[in-house]
RNA sequence: GGCCCGGUAGUUCAGUUGGUUAGAAUGCCAGCCUGUCACGUUGGAGGUCGAGGGUUCGAGCCCCUUCCGGGUCGCCA
């Protein structure tokens, strides 16, 4: 920099400054020329600080003083005064640097918008000039949270014993679950390596060579569409730890997770976090991943109007569903058009419709006709209503009562007011299943992924009851938000192969897909097991951010698009001809 | 793949029942201005109404198609 050094940054000085001598380095926020006295606000990531020429100050750094716009890169050096009229809404706003030389480093076309806290541009021109976006205060220290998270992370798993191994970016593809990104090879025409949606097998060949304990903040991927929460690629702080079983992952994660809060948001973890069985939290919350924020707890009343004469509450039963409700307390205010957007609210989880009943000094509801007033009475007994709650109600199959009411109850949640801010409920749910029936595939797929461990107990149940087996697997839920899963794994070779059976795969198409994972499990593998969280979540979470592409540096729109770089494209023919890839008629290129 | 919402100056938006030359704020440019910090003030420039087609004497507005962006269901072991 020609001799000057920057002091430092802009919003580190304070009145103890006043009187020094300071370089400082950054961006224009704005400049206001009063006509002969002219102010500059410096930004860089620390803040802002005003700089002031005046008549006083040497011409030439007045002059170039004028001439500075928004965004241009400036260096500045001067003296740190009081000023004379203070600004008691900045940081800094006390001081002031009185410019003595100024060196304009780059100029800069006016910036497509404004940058500025609650910026109000639309999205898609924010990640069209995300760099721009990124000199906002608020997503710098979105990334500085997100920093100090990783760091964090590495730390303390690396007091705890664990080392950071990086795995491979280009590898094998493996059809179970999400769909792949695949990368064509040059060498060998008609293959693809698979970019991976998790380093999950690396990581238990990292257990069986002996590690012991790794970590990895590892990039994932995985072709699915797209949702506020979701990107094709993402992060994840993945970790796996050898001759342990469910508690001791557990354990060593309340730590990092009582570190986080405690260091990051400065809140208190109790421990233990309470942990709750898969089954529990369906039965009363309606969702593998509950928000204890609120109550709302579902009710089955399906007992109580099986024999009812309104067929849709009988039908549901007799034909193996149920009948559940949720109790919106002091909920009677809502008009019918509310009730009514509620009523789409669980179409949309394939419900077929929303009953309702308002507990007033004169019942109000849709099934105050077709129900005895016996069984009103009885459900509002169970439910404990009392006047001014509204039940809701949902007769369907238990998968579709359970996703529609557990989805209402939050809903409901929302509406009423329910959720305070800073307020954390963390919760471990244990016990998933270890396999979900698919009926497009007409066959049991694995619900976590094909080498996670049965539970002890129910190792007999496999061949007789799959469906009933409960795996070694668990989640840490935050405020109905998964912020990560993970399982101790199959280290047994006949375990191993009764779990590829009743997935349906033969021995050799476990063979084609796992083979170096059966090979390596011939040479001594120790138990083991792991967890991994979805970073970009936890930050999202924890900055109270809606969207996922607010804690990601340069993230993808909807259609998985960057709106930046414009990737994906298409590229040189010569490049495909390389790799052995002619396009069909109707593509690009 | 389905459903819903949106696209008008650089930006954020308004635009009535289809009717004259499409407006506001802000930003930008120029002049003036010595304590501003949403500076003030005077003047000025700035439009492919996302794109294409249709209806009409006439379309920002109505219809069709399409592109782009957002939410969501499916999907995401």
């Amino acid at each position: 920099m020609k001799g000057w050094n920057r002091t430092c940054r802009c919003a580190e000085l304070g009145e103890g400054d006043v009187g020094r001598d300071v370089t400082l380095m950054g961006w224009c926020h704005k400049q206001r020329d009063l006509g002969g006295l002219v102010f500059v606000t410096l930004r860089d990531r620390s803040g802002e600080i005003q700089l002031v020429a005046d008549e006083s100050s040497p011409t030439e750094a007045r002059e170039s003083a004028v001439r500075i716009r928004s965004e241009f890169v400036v260096a500045v050096q001067g003296r740190v005064s009081l000023r004379k009229a203070p600004n008691p809404n900045m940081p800094t706003g006390s001081i002031e640097v009185r410019i003595d030389r100024v060196r304009i480093l780059s100029e800069s076309e006016t910036p497509p918008f404004y940058i500025e806290e609650d910026v109000q541009a639309n999205e898609p021109l924010r990640l069209k000039y995300r760099y721009l976006d990124l000199r906002r205060p608020d997503m710098q220290r979105t990334l500085f949270f997100r920093h100090r998270l990783a760091k964090l992370a590495r730390d303390y798993f690396d007091r705890e014993g664990f080392i950071e191994v990086e795995t491979p970016m280009l590898t094998k593809s493996t059809p179970e679950g999400a769909r792949d990104y695949l990368v064509p090879s040059r060498v060998h025409h008609g293959t693809f390596y698979a970019l991976p949606q998790s380093p999950q097998l690396f990581k238990q060949l990292l257990m069986l060579a002996g590690y012991d304990r790794y970590m990895q903040i590892a990039r994932c991927f995985r072709d699915e569409d797209l949702r506020a929460d979701r990107q094709p690629e993402f992060t994840q702080i993945d970790l796996e730890m050898a001759f342990v079983d469910v508690d001791d992952v557990i354990s060593v994660n309340e730590g990092f997770l009582a570190l986080a809060f405690r260091e990051l948001l400065g809140v208190e973890i109790a421990l233990p976090i309470p942990r709750m069985t898969f089954r529990e939290a369906m039965r009363r919350y309606g969702s593998d991943k509950p928000d204890l924020r609120f109550g709302m707890e579902l009710v089955d009343v399906s007992d109580l109007v099986k024999d009812s004469s309104f067929r849709v509450f009988a039908d549901a039963v007799a034909t193996g569903g149920s009948v559940r409700l949720v109790r919106a307390e002091g909920a009677s205010g809502m008009g019918r058009k509310e009730i009514d957007a509620l009523g789409e609210f669980v179409k949309t989880y394939r419900a077929k419709g929303l009953a309702w009943i308002s507990v007033e000094d004169e019942l109000r509801g849709s099934v105050l006709k077709v129900l005895t007033r016996a069984e009103i009475d009885a459900m509002i007994e169970r439910a404990g209503a009392k006047k001014g709650d509204v039940l809701f109600l949902v007769a369907d199959q238990d998968k579709v009562v359970f996703d529609a009411l557990g989805q209402l109850r939050c809903e409901l949640a929302r509406r009423l007011g329910l959720l305070k801010p800073g307020d954390y409920r963390l919760l471990w749910v244990t016990e998933f299943p270890l396999l979900e029936y698919d009926e497009e595939a007409g066959r049991f797929v694995a619900m976590h992924h094909p080498f996670t461990s049965p539970m002890d107990e129910d190792l007999a149940a496999m061949e007789t009851d799959p469906g009933s087996v409960r795996a070694k697997a668990y989640d840490i839920v935050l405020n109905g938000t998964e912020l990560g899963g993970g399982s101790i794994r199959i280290h047994d070779q006949t375990l191993q192969k009764r779990m590829f059976t009743l997935l349906g795969f033969t021995e050799e198409q476990a063979q084609h897909r796992f083979g170096f994972l059966l090979d390596a499990f011939r040479y001594g593998v120790p138990p083991h097991g792991g967890l991994a969280y979805g970073l970009d979540r936890i930050v999202m979470l924890l900055t109270g951010r809606d969207s996922i592409r607010d804690v990601i540096a340069f993230p993808k729109v909807q259609t998985a698009a960057c709106l930046m770089t414009e990737a994906p494209s298409d590229v040189d023919p010569k490049q495909l001809d390389e790799l052995g890839i002619r396009l069909m008629e109707g593509d690009p290129s």
